[in-house]
This record gives structure tokens, sequence and C-alpha cells, in this order.
DNA sequence: TTGATTTATTGGAACGTTCCATTTATAGAG
DNA sequence: CTCTATAAATGGAACGTTCCAATAAATCAA
């Protein structure tokens, strides 16, 4: 049944006899082809076992078939989520769209977007590792590559970037916080080289400014985008003469190390600090308390972010719109009023 | 900088006023260049902006340096820390392996691996989805691509497996619960098809039989492998005349979706009922309460099937020995003993 | 100097496809 | 029948590499 070397067309055509270009048109599904003949080729393809070949194809066609999407973290559930939203458009288009992990690594991106580029593809997906230098995508572009950036942007790349509003949805965030009482507010976790980081601590500070809070009275703590690098904050937090009563935390990942970290010292998170999530992965409707998050429909990103994908392969531009996404605030259980403001009575403006 | 059309290493050589075969050799870092030719070249290679088009080059080259990771969930965090582990080592070895998702869906896995087939890997990791068809491998074979089942194994295929040792994890799990004076035990989620499945609740059996617990005491509930499933199986069993006082879960997302059916109906996990999970995943730590479960070591796993997979590529074989990774217990807050046998001061024969 | 040896470089065939331009077969019109 | 139009099938030249065999240049032994 398999022979020895590999089959090409050229040993189908000789088992089904016909010429190796009958073969080709077969397997493009070429309506030239009498339907007898096309059912004795793929009798032939059966039977010795034959393979495709789409690197030797793609050394003639102009476009291959092949999607990546660059992930910096795929074990943050949020960019599986992604994936899953993209995978879901590429599957109806017939593609399969290959994953690579940076791990939150420059230099691993470097290595990963060659490969990719080197394998031929067709366009990517990318959501760039922290510390992306403004270079790294220049290769792409003058191969006129189509690229799109998915939650996360370069500085100033004109690479479309399909991304949830974050600004938006810091405010929601923010302004819930204070609308519950409470005065002095920190933002954890997350750091400024990412523009991201940028959005959303602008939204947090703007709703801190027009809802009158000090400036004095809101902390900004820097730190990894992690379990741990939340649970880092809260103790730096927690250090302070006056610490905050509430936290705005980068991303899910954050808010469930700050969590963690309260639940540590004997803290109940929600009765004794208030903490708002990122993201609103899956796990924040479940953890106890359950966290009360930013919503930012992360399957419908990625589906968005394929689609532009795909419009871009098909009309050969590597331009397209951003696209920002809407979010809303999914109040859960992670965030009581201000314990210290209640006692005294105090009424909010807003 | 850049030109219209690709570059190719025509244009290096005519650029670099060297042969094609010289612009070869000083891309494959071959000794017999001399130095400053090869400078000559590299810097020309840099000026058109030439990437390699490894398609072409596997025309000619007998191997290819694409390995692929073909996943059956890769929203369980589980399965992205497995790959997090075999991407260490491809990395050391200078290659990027893609990654792909099959969702569980023996149809889209079909499609995955042709495609994988298509684009020349040089070998497959993989996790099969449920319910995949003996043949679905086939073609592999015969096509003599290495492959590594990791996690997961097919009925009686003769392709090498990297797993854990699952029996004896459910067994240690099963004698952990009837220790704590539980006699009333639950085997939650998985399915029969599952090989997986077979072995764990093999284990979890032979525990009960030997540490005698009659068999109309255990109850096994079928389900998705998923929080959902274990929401289910909860249902099912709290529903029985008799239920169970602990449950042995398929893996943790079973686990946590137990609990979190336990809390909804008021009841306290570990406490009211205990609950066992399987994998450890970085969450079962983090859990409120913390989950109990059997640590598989799975970077650990990832790390091993990358390297098996290495040696077989180095070896141009198909065949390679299975490897059960060692297990153990992780106990924590997930299981009390069983508030009814307490009372009645029951000791215990083993 | 000559021939042998080593060191660098090179042309050309091959890899497995696609696609254009042809050829061959089939049918329809007169 | 012949002529034309249509349908079906085909040969051959690319595509961008690698690698073998061959050449050219430099070095060495005598």
């Amino acid at each position: 049944m398999a022979s020895r070397a590999k089959a090409t067309i050229l040993d189908i055509a000789r088992e089904a006899g016909v010429s190796k270009s009958t073969v080709s048109l077969v397997l493009q599904g070429s309506g030239l082809i009498r339907p007898e003949t096309a059912v004795k080729v793929r009798k032939a393809i059966e039977d010795v076992g034959y393979v495709y070949n789409r690197g030797a194809a793609n050394l003639r066609k102009a476009h291959s078939n092949v999607i990546g999407m660059v992930i910096n973290d795929l074990t943050n559930p949020f960019f599986a989520e992604l994936a899953v939203g993209m995978e879901r458009v590429f599957q109806s288009a017939g593609i399969v769209p290959f994953i690579a992990n940076t791990a939150e690594n420059p230099v691993r991106q470097e290595e990963v977007l060659k490969s990719l580029m080197e394998q031929g593809v067709a366009g990517l997906i990318v959501s760039p590792a922290r510390g992306t230098t403004p270079g790294a995508f220049r290769r792409l572009e003058t191969a006129g590559v189509p690229v799109v950036f998915a939650m996360r942007r370069l500085p100033d790349s004109r690479i479309p970037v399909i991304a949830p509003d974050n600004h938006r949805g810091a405010y929601l965030a923010a302004a819930h916080l204070i609308g519950k009482g409470h005065r002095r507010l920190a933002f954890f976790g997350g750091t400024s080289d990412l523009v991201v980081y940028q959005e959303r601590l602008g939204g947090f500070r703007e709703a801190c400014e027009t809802l009158g809070i000090a400036r004095r009275d809101v902390l900004i703590v820097e730190g990894e985008t992690s379990r741990r690098g939340g649970i880092a904050c809260l103790e730096t937090a927690l250090a302070m003469a006056e610490p905050p009563t509430a936290a705005l935390c980068f991303n899910d990942a954050v808010a469930f190390g700050v969590m963690l970290a309260l639940r540590k010292r004997g803290l109940e998170p929600g009765a004794d600090f208030a903490v708002v999530g990122f993201d609103d992965v899956v796990e924040a409707e479940h953890y106890m308390p359950a966290l009360t998050s930013v919503s930012v429909d992360t399957a419908g990103l990625g589906e968005r972010a394929a689609h532009v994908m795909l419009k871009m392969i098909q009309s050969r531009t590597t331009r397209a719109e951003d696209h920002i996404g809407a979010v809303n605030l999914v109040v859960r259980d992670s965030c009581g009023p201000d314990r210290r403001a209640r006692p005294a009575g105090m009424g909010d403006a807003a």
C-alpha cells in the first residue's frame, strides 16, 4: 500500500494513467476534469498514500495558507480564549493557524517571527512581547506580510490593532470603586513599557481626577502581570503609611494574586480590601469571592482579528483600520464599600 | 533598501559578486568559505532584505525543522504547562514548535494533522482528541513521520507514549480518601473512550477493592472533563438515595466544577464533601479551599516528550520506549474526614 | 619547474509543484 | 464529411533552494 520513497504527483499520474498536470488539476478541484477521471485519480492518490507537498506548491503559488499566531503568554488563559476565537473563523476558511509562544521574551519572539517568515506565512496575528523593539516588525513590513496586533500595540507603529477600550474599561472600574466610597485607590501590576498599561492607567487616573480623588491618595505599583506580580504589589501597598483600601489590577491574573495575598494576611477580599480585575477570564466568575472585572469579549476580539487578517490577505494590503472593542464592568463580589468611610457617614457627590 | 519582488539567493549573489552556491554555503554556516567572503555575503543579505525560503530548501533537504504540537484543549491550563515544558527543550535545539489546537474534535484533528503533514513536519507531539479513530495516525506512520503521544494514548497503537502513572496516582488518591474515613466514594468525570480514563478509574477501583470498600458503595459518574462536567457530576451524585461523601475527579477542571457546585448548594468543599483532583495545575494550590491533587510534573513530561522526539528524529526511527512519569499526591485542604463516619468511631483495617 | 594536495568557489541538475500554451478528443453546425 | 467550437488532457518551463562534481587558485614537496 505504501511505497518506500515519498510519493509525488508523478507516481499518482503513472498509477492512474494520466499526466501530472491532470493530477494537479484534480488536487485543486478544478472543474476542467472529467468526473470519471477525477475519481480514478483520487483512487490512485489513496492507493499510493500520497501527501501533498505544500512547500513545493508555494514555490509557484503566490500565497500560502499558513497563518501564524504569536502570543506572549500561553499560560494566561486569556490568550487561550483569544486563540480559540481566532480558530473559529480560520477553521471555516479552511485555514489551520499555527500558534507560537514567545513567553514574553523579545529574543524568543524574534526567532519565532523569523521562523514563521521562512515558513512563508500568509499573515501574522501578534500579541507582542513586553519590551519589543520598534524595529522588530520591519522585516515583516518590507516583505509585505500582513500583520495585525491583538490586545497589545507598539508605541508608534502603523500596524493595525484589535484591542479593547482599555481607557474606558479602567475608567469604569475606578468609578465603581469610588462610588463604593473608597478614597485611597491603587493601580496594581503592569509596567510602563506596555502601551496597554498606559491606556489602563490613563483611564484610572482620569476617573480619580474627575471624581475628586486627591493625587496623593492614588498609589501606582508596577509589577509583573501575573499572580506573583499581584502578590508583590499588595505587599508593597500594605507596607505604606496610609495604605489604599481598593485596587484596580492590570489584569485578572494580578487580581488573583492580590486576593491570594490578602487571604494570607487574614484579610477578606471584598470586605477588607476591594479589588477589580481586567479581562474577565472565565476563572473570574468562579473565584472566591467572584472577581469584579472589566469584561472585554476576548473570543470576540479574536474573531475580529481573524476577520481583519483574512480581509487583508484577500485584498493584498498590509493596512487596515484599528478596532477598539466595547468593554463593560461585570460587578461580582470582590469589592465591598470602604470600611473606614462608612462609620463616618460620608455622603458621595456623584 | 527593500526591493519590489522577493529577494532570492541569486539576488544576493549578484549583489555580493559571488555565485549562488557560495551564498547557500554562507547561509548554512559552512566553514569552507573564506571569512572575508562570508562577511561580504552577509552584508548583501542584509542589504536586500532577504528572507530564507525554507519550503524551497526542504524540497532538497531530507529534513525540515518544524515540529508540531497537536493539543486537544488549549484552554485547559494543564496543556499550556505541557507546551511550555516542550518549548524549553526545543528552543535550545533551535527549533520553533508550532502548536495547533483540536478542541477535542476528531474531525478538526484530522485537518490539523493533514495540514501539518503537508507542511512537512519533522515530527509530531500529540495529545489525541477524544474519540480519535484508530486509523487517524496511519498516514503519519506510513509516511515515516515520528509521532509521540503525550498524556493520552490510543487503545492499541505502537506509537510511543509519555504519560504519568495514572493508575498509581488514582490509587494514591483513593487510598487517601479511604484513610480519611470515607466509605462511599465516587469517581467523577471523563468518559470510557479515553484510555487515561480507564487507567485512572482502574487505580481508583483497585484501591477501593483492596481497602475494603463494597462495590455497591462506589459510584462512577462519567462526564465532560471540564468545570461544567464537574458541576453536572456532583448534581447527579447528590441526587442519589445514598450519595457519596467524597470523590476523586478525573482532572482538576472537574474538581473545580465540583467545588463550585458544592458551594452553590451551600456545602463546604473539604468539610462537607471531600474532593481530590488530578494533574495538579497551578490553580489547584490557589483555590479556596486549596485542592488536594495528584501531581504529575506536567512541564517535566513535556520536556521528556520533546527529548524523545528529538532523539527519534536524530536516529530516523519511528519507534521509542514509553515513558511513565512518577506521580505524587499533594495533600491540601479539600478533603476532610467523613462527617458521618466520625461519630460512630469506626476503625480502619489497613 | 612540475605534480600533488589543499582551499575556495562555482555551475548545473534535482526536488515537487503550478500554470501557460498546446495538443488531442468530442460534439455541433453546415 | 469538413469546419469550428468546446471540453479534456498534456508537456515543459518556472519557482528557490541544496549538493555533487568540477574548476580555479594557492600551497607544498620534490
